[in-house]
DNA sequence: TAGACATTTAGATTATTATCTAAATGTCTA
DNA sequence: TAGACATTTAGATAATAATCTAAATGTCTA
């Protein structure tokens, strides 16, 4: 899970998936929502992948990313542990 | 909630939050759970403390730490909210 | 009130991360 | 098949973050 919380410290990549909870988009109509160079919004979709938090599809020379939530399963059952709610 | 994502993203910090599930603790007897120095748990605690994921007060000589899970309500509802659960 | 103890602060070092530019790779179409 | 486009990789730099040792602060008690 550890791969998940660091995915989930930066506020680009948060933003990332919040993107991403409307529709599936491109590597570059993602990096286009920010003022940031697409090398970079490249690297925070790696981690994203790497932490499983998002899929990745070729589609010819797109590649479409979409949201995975189904680790957030493990994290809000911690928090809930957490609070005592097992 | 930057704060808060910020503060989940270490593994020692998640390890705190861990142990104060069972009972509120001194900083001393939670620095004795790592084989790490003392100063470095006394940061890790501030920043648990500056997210607001732990209490912290003062007593006599000790400072006891307890757990505050009450910021997870938002984690939580960020999450389900991007799992289409609004 | 001196000394022991609990904790934090200060300052330095090292490791990690975010970001950039330039170049490489792969795909489409005229 | 040449060129345009989408994306990533490589390599460098700068900003953050984790950790340590040494010292400071505050509190208790003999």
């Amino acid at each position: 899970m550890n791969d998940v919380f660091k995915a989930l410290a930066d506020p680009t990549r948060r933003m990332i998936l919040d993107l991403l909870k409307d529709k599936d988009l491109s590597a570059g109509d993602i990096a286009n929502h920010f003022s940031m160079t697409k090398p970079s919004i490249s690297n925070h979709l790696s981690i994203l992948k790497k932490a499983e938090l998002v899929l990745a599809e070729k589609q010819g020379q797109f590649i479409i990313y979409s949201l995975n939530t189904t680790l957030f399963q493990d994290v809000i059952k911690w928090m809930l542990e957490l609070r005592g709610e097992t």
